[in-house]
DNA sequence: GATCTAAAAGACACCGGTGTCAAAAGCAAG
DNA sequence: CTTGCTTTTGACACCGGTGTCTTTTAGATC
């Protein structure tokens, strides 16, 4: 509710007129609005009203220069789930919002074999506070000690713990998935698939142990047959379908590493005529969009995202985000994913 | 592959090690980074070699003061369909990828009344050198007027002109739904339905339009029973179709102003057991890859929104982007949207 | 009132670039 | 070798803030 100047596209007023108007030096007004505890009540009201009248707002490049720091945040991805960055993305402006910062957005090109040279003339020229890796570009440690090397904090969001707790957010996907599948063993099923994740992504590996541990706890395992690659596309979904559902003995229930390869699975079923979830019980991971605007609406596990965009951005910047942001020592960076159960489970055939 | 000074979080170099190094002066070598022309070939490789040395990155906000302009452009968005906003902000990153430009994302909150404060205060810190509004903020009249006070270029981008063609990207929704919509007249369809966006969208208003003109080129008209109103969510396709698909004569065919609401209504249709497209056909809008994920796979209109965001970029800073960034006088602001049929169009029953 | 001390305010350089304008260098013509 | 002009280069102030150090002010004590 600041008065405002004309506009008009008018010059911004600078420290200079603030100064000028509240009759004090430059660097008395330069106290106030980085709260000095050097500085008179009265003062401060002066110099306060003074601000308020020109609706001075600093300039933050001047101040980038003079702190040699900018006050910006990355956020660095190469995403293929849009909806997962931008939850994330939502996440971390929650967490900045009533800072000064800003966020910068910065997709990279895993595969680019100048990646790594994008990646470091980006923070070269941004400078940026910190980053935000998020996976699977996280799970390259090249990428963390350039970070370092250019001094940028960082920080790696992922499915499991990639580092050290100050440089780490990630959630309990293995366990999650664990719980998922003893759900679909407490309905009945005993051949249960697996569609995985794409090799070389710590994600996938982390839900394929979950699942693989959770067979072998109920004295289950997963049979070869019953397993299917996949790459997190919604084709490779399809062919994991096909796959396992022209079986003999086809399973009972899939799970899939993600929403995406569940809904392909699922259009299989469809096409070939297989009832879900009563001859076929389908469970994904994300819980993308996807997952309840398809028909039936797929179970699925839900990544705190958002939470994790929040505890990130902390972890990076605790510093700037006032007191209430700090992150108590000794918490876990492991955030909790959960199960959420939707019609596409149910107990196998026969066993209703 | 500039040779890399040790790293190690050492200072960076900055213009005055060039220079000395160059045995120039500084203003020299601020000369040969600008690219400006009255300088000799001979001095400028001699820059050109300190600078690559050294590995002398430019500091951008020392740029940006002395210029009094910053090298970001803002993103502003209120959108409730993410892939739309990834999309774009794809776009916009492949126009600027070899510039000095970046981006900087604002998601806004359309519906609280400090928005324009917020805004406001936003670009008056960050100062960018211009703004792309995303539809629906990009119909807020008041936001182009404060971008234009505080001299802040913007673009607005929408499914029908809203400004004159410099501050505008569009696309041509309002023909491309009448495609759609002909095509279903076509294959023999006589009863539509329709399921309207939001009140208050221009999408929402031109999607109408298209749809109603088309049909009454053909001689026919929307009867009211058939038309749903919606707000582009799911759980509104869900309503509409139970509206529509409960009438003792259903439409054959029904158009969504969205593939939310399209998946919403092609749900009911599974639960009331009806055949999509045996016995219903059903045409969303956005290409959003709910389309591919549902089963049967949905016809809709693909928005360039990819396109329009490298266009979007291009009308907002083409003079930072290189020679081949220029948009002719004169070129249209409005991107060609295509009708995209997939499986959930076929004849109406008994037609075939 | 004089003296001492701590708190408050200011002067001035500096962050790393660019703009302006003057000086130096290069070159052709006289 | 001058002169006159154009091209190239440099000196210096400046963009709008902050850091450091000094000076001023206010209050306490004698």
């Amino acid at each position: 509710m600041a008065a405002r100047t004309g506009g008009q596209g008018g010059k911004q007023p600078t420290i200079n007129d603030v100064a000028a108007l509240a009759g004090v030096s430059k660097k008395t007004v330069s106290r106030v609005i980085n709260r000095s505890e050097f500085i008179s009540e009265k003062t401060r009201i002066a110099v306060q009203k003074a601000i308020e009248t020109l609706g001075f707002v600093p300039n933050p490049q001047a101040r980038a220069l003079a702190f040699r720091r900018n006050f910006l945040i990355a956020l660095l991805h190469d995403n293929p789930n849009a909806q997962t960055v931008l939850n994330f993305q939502q996440g971390v402006l929650d967490a900045i919002k009533d800072s000064d910062l800003a966020l910068l957005v910065r997709p990279v090109d895993r595969g680019s074999d100048k990646m790594l040279d994008d990646v470091r003339t980006f923070l070269e020229k941004q400078r940026p506070i910190g980053a935000m890796l998020l996976p699977p570009i996280s799970e390259n440690d090249e990428l963390a000690r350039l970070c370092e090397d250019l001094g940028v904090r960082y920080v790696r969001v992922g499915s499991a713990l990639l580092d050290d707790a100050k440089h780490c957010v990630s959630s309990n996907d293995r366990e999650v998935v664990g719980e998922a599948v003893r759900r679909l063993i407490a309905l009945g099923h005993r051949r249960i698939g697996f569609v995985r994740g794409p090799a070389g992504f710590r994600s996938a590996a982390e839900r394929e142990k979950g699942f693989r541990e959770a067979l072998a706890d109920a004295g289950l395992s997963l049979a070869d047959e019953h397993y299917a690659p996949g790459n997190y596309r919604y084709t490779a979904g399809i062919e994991a379908g096909e796959k396992l559902l022209s079986l003999a003995e086809p399973p009972t229930a899939i799970f899939c590493s993600n929403d995406e390869m569940a809904a392909g699975v699922m259009s299989v079923a469809h096409g070939k005529g297989i009832a879900v979830p009563g001859e076929l019980s389908i469970i994904g991971f994300d819980d993308s969009p996807t997952a309840t605007h398809i028909w039936p609406t797929l179970s699925t596990v839900r990544w705190p995202i958002r939470d994790m965009g929040v505890r990130a951005a902390r972890t990076l910047v605790a510093d700037f985000l006032g007191p209430n942001a700090r992150i108590p020592e000794g918490e876990s960076p492991v955030l909790a994913s959960t199960f959420v159960e939707r019609q596409s489970v149910a107990p196998p055939a026969g066993k209703a």
